[in-house]
DNA sequence: ATCATGACTTAGCAATTTTTGT
DNA sequence: ACAAAAATTGCTAAGTCATGAT
């Protein structure tokens, strides 16, 4: 069943368009699954889908059909976003005639080329016809299923009909050209190239707004009184409503600067009304909140789906920006609403108010020659245009509230950003080749006449050895966190002879805790470090972050503080994974094997989440559910002796079960809840098997098996509770290190990268099993 | 030399979607 | 079929680090 529907995806649509989501909106008839396992056999894991992938990837392609053969490409909404040329690389997309015939004669023509838009519009209708149901009648989802259907039949039969026009357009091209036009990371990257320039054609089309605030006329109570305020003030007091339910509301700096933020949206007369952020009561407008959320979730899972439907046709067109040529997709391209600032921590400003962003407060940043974006918000306009191409980003605005940049950046799985990773990490594997003359550098600094030196050597040696951030400068109305040259003397416990105990909080007010023995000589710095100074200043006194990394920059090109934790996390995840070879053992091992190792590098980086608030609940679970196995193994072997005695083909085997919960279709929801709650309550039934006693010995096998599973899922939650491995997966690990250790032992790579990871790491796939970090 | 700015990566948590277990 | 749990994605805050201004 998956291959075939694996084979429905045309193989013409380009590897990373499949994944970046880039061939339109025909995903949506793609099962993801299929998309990946697609994805996959062209890229293969072993030996053979290697071939297959040269094989397809590097095959010379048939000249394309004319424009007008394919009539989906004209009259687009957007169509003045595509120029011409992209018209043509568009239509370039045609198989050779030999796989062409091949796929004929299996009967699997269907799926071949498509064009986007024309596809795109087919949605538009199907999404609004869909969404005009909903409106009138609700919608019934058998029925929505057949629409869909037959409009899948009428897409085959329009592509059967332009299959028998189209002649050649650009006979004669070489055809790499355009495989490496996307292919980015197949080229061999000049050193002489200049990387300045990012760009030489960008086109977009802007940013999208959040909605604008609609009043819902709910009124605050002011000393039990109710207030109805004016709109302005009623959407910042729903800021503060939204919170309503989180700790944040109690904290004297959040309401201090809230309400110094609420009063400035005040009319006049509002403030003199309002006068202390303590006798306001929120709560109609919380309830009205909650409310709105209960409603929508009530919604049918058809209406659901129509509201998403419809909206993703709002957004499509910020979706996807052209690059040289080429579509990318769009990452962030959602302007940030406006709410309430909360900071990590104990930040200085959390519970102001982050203000609504204008047009007038953007900056569009696109190709000379490229139309300038519609302003989607009538009667204004762009804050700026411009034309700038030693950046990749796309539109930007100046944060209200920490007075930094955002910026409109392409996704993940884009050349820019792809590119980008890729050299980070071919950084990080050059300082392999460093790496033992730079230990040597600090090692024999720390011992140096210089306090300066000895200062440095010594932050390099924990940076280096404990993969600690290089830590800059904070200012005060930041949250007070440090990195490794900011740190104070506050912040380390020395333990003689040689033990130095952190405790400090570093990015995100995420605490860091280690006891550490080091080498002697930096333990004696340290102690001189913070000779007569106070608990509040800085150990490394002496050391700036810059004259750090000018020294590094001294050992090797391009190095900084922050490639030793790539360094060190890649080739911990190298060193870790070739410490076992697994043959043909169970999948889950291998995976068990893997996140292990993926663990250690977390534990070193200092990855950390806060641990579910189900934990201790979903222990508890998981230990009676432990004991009852365990009651059930004691029970088969208690049996096993009795018929070793007696010399009955079959045996009594007592099991304890849960009573059932009686729900008829008649009940009510609270019926039914307070049924379960009920039988809940009640004891275990005792219930008298009858076994044959030829079968106990793999009963009891397998219950031993099942006992020392959920030890281990018990050891492994409790493990991981508070580690999160994602961080190091996504923005420290050489992805080439997971797909080599991949192939190696017979893992299917989306065991361990999810979709998006895949798309990010598009780059790395075709790496050999051999690579070492 | 020092500071501020700008561009880019890294980070945890919330919301949403998928999988699992009963 | 349903709820609970796990996995994934989206969001945006919070870092790093080079460069340009003072």
């Amino acid at each position: 069943m998956v291959s075939k529907k694996i084979k429905n995806i045309p193989e013409d649509v380009p590897l990373n368009q499949l994944l970046s989501h880039n061939y339109g909106d025909r995903r949506d008839s793609y099962r993801e699954d299929n998309v990946v396992a697609n994805v996959l056999d062209r890229v293969g894991n072993g030996k053979k889908n290697e071939k297959l992938v040269q094989k397809k990837i590097g095959r010379k392609r048939e000249a394309p059909q004319e424009v007008k053969a394919a009539p989906v490409i004209k009259d687009t909404p957007d169509a003045n976003f595509h120029d011409n040329s992209e018209k043509k690389k568009r239509n370039k997309r045609v198989k050779k005639e030999s796989e062409q015939q091949r796929e004929e004669e299996s009967g699997l023509k269907l799926e071949k080329e498509v064009n986007g838009n024309s596809y795109a519009s087919e949605l538009v209708s199907r999404a609004s016809a869909v969404v005009e149901k909903v409106k009138k009648e609700g919608v019934d989802i058998e029925r929505e299923k057949q629409d869909s259907a037959s409009a899948q039949g009428a897409r085959r039969k329009e592509k059967d009909s332009w299959k028998e026009v189209g002649t050649s357009e650009e006979e004669g091209e070489p055809e790499e050209e355009e495989e490496e036009d996307y292919r980015w990371w197949g080229r061999d990257n000049r050193e002489d190239e200049d990387d300045t320039i990012k760009w030489t054609t960008l086109s977009h089309n802007g940013v999208l707004f959040p909605p604008e605030y609609v009043p819902h006329n709910k009124p605050i109570l002011y000393k039990g009184k109710e207030i109805y305020l004016s709109p302005k003030a009623e959407e910042v007091a729903t800021f503060f409503a939204q919170k309503f339910a989180t700790e944040y509301v109690k904290k004297p700096q959040f309401r201090k600067n809230f309400w110094e933020d609420f009063q400035h949206h005040l009319s006049s007369d509002e403030k003199k009304k309002l006068k202390s952020l303590d006798d306001i009561d929120f709560s109609p407008i919380y309830q009205h909140l909650e409310a709105q959320k209960n409603a929508k979730k009530a919604l049918t899972s058809a209406e659901k789906k129509a509201i998403r439907e419809a909206e993703q046709e709002k957004v499509k067109k910020y979706t996807v920006a052209m690059v040289d040529g080429k579509e990318e997709k769009v990452g962030n391209f959602r302007v940030e609403p406006p709410g309430l600032f909360l900071g990590r921590g104990e930040h200085p400003l959390m519970g102001k108010v982050k203000k609504r962003i204008m047009p007038e407060d953007i900056t569009i940043n696109i190709g000379e020659d490229a139309p300038v974006p519609e302003c989607p918000i009538p009667g204004h306009q762009w804050g700026q245009v411009i034309h700038n191409n030693k950046v990749t980003w796309l539109a930007g605005w100046k944060d209200s509230i920490t007075g930094g940049y955002k910026y409109v950046w392409l996704s993940a799985g884009s050349r820019f950003k792809g590119q980008s990773d890729q050299q980070k990490y071919e950084k990080a594997r050059k300082l392999k080749n460093h790496i033992d003359d730079i230990r040597k550098d600090y090692t024999k600094g720390l011992e140096s006449d210089s306090l300066e030196e000895r200062q440095r050597s010594t932050a390099l040696y924990f940076i280096d050895r404990l993969a600690l951030r290089v830590g800059n400068e904070k200012d005060e109305d930041e949250a007070d966190t440090v990195g490794c040259c900011s740190l104070r003397v506050e912040h380390i416990t020395l333990r003689d002879p040689n033990v130095v105990e952190f405790d400090f909080l570093g990015k995100d007010s995420i605490r860091y805790v280690n006891t550490v023995t080091v080498d002697r000589p930096v333990f004696h710095n340290l102690k001189e470090f913070i000779r007569n100074k106070k608990p509040q200043d800085e150990i490394f006194d002496k050391l700036t972050v810059q004259g750090l990394n000018d020294h590094l920059k001294t050992l090797m090109p391009g190095l900084s503080a922050k490639v030793f934790r790539t360094y060190n996390a890649s080739i911990t995840l190298d060193r870790l994974l070739n410490e076992r070879r697994f043959d043909s053992e169970d999948l889950n091992n291998k995976l068990t094997f893997y996140n292990q190792a993926n663990k250690e590098v977390a534990i070193l980086c200092n990855h950390q989440r806060t641990l579910p608030v189900s934990h201790e609940q979903q222990m508890q679970r998981l230990q009676s559910k432990l004991d009852e196995a365990l009651e059930w193994l004691h029970e088969l072997e208690h049996a096993l002796k009795k018929a070793k005695h007696g010399k009955k083909d079959s045996v009594e085997v007592a099991q304890y079960v849960k009573p059932k919960a009686n729900l008829r279709n008649d009940m009510t929801q609270l019926e039914r809840e307070a049924e379960k709650k009920r039988v809940a309550e009640l004891p275990r039934e005792r219930k008298v098997l009858q076994v044959k006693a030829s079968s106990l010995s793999s009963k009891i096998e397998k219950a031993e098996q099942r006992v020392e599973k959920i030890r281990l899922d018990m050891s492994m939650k409790e493990e991981l509770k508070n580690v999160a491995l994602g961080t190091s997966k996504i923005n420290y690990l050489d992805p080439r290190i997971t797909v080599a250790w991949c192939k190696k032992n017979q893992v299917p790579i989306e065991k361990i990268f999810s979709k998006t990871l895949l798309t990010k790491f598009l780059w790395s796939m075709e790496s050999s099993e051999d690579f070492c970090f």
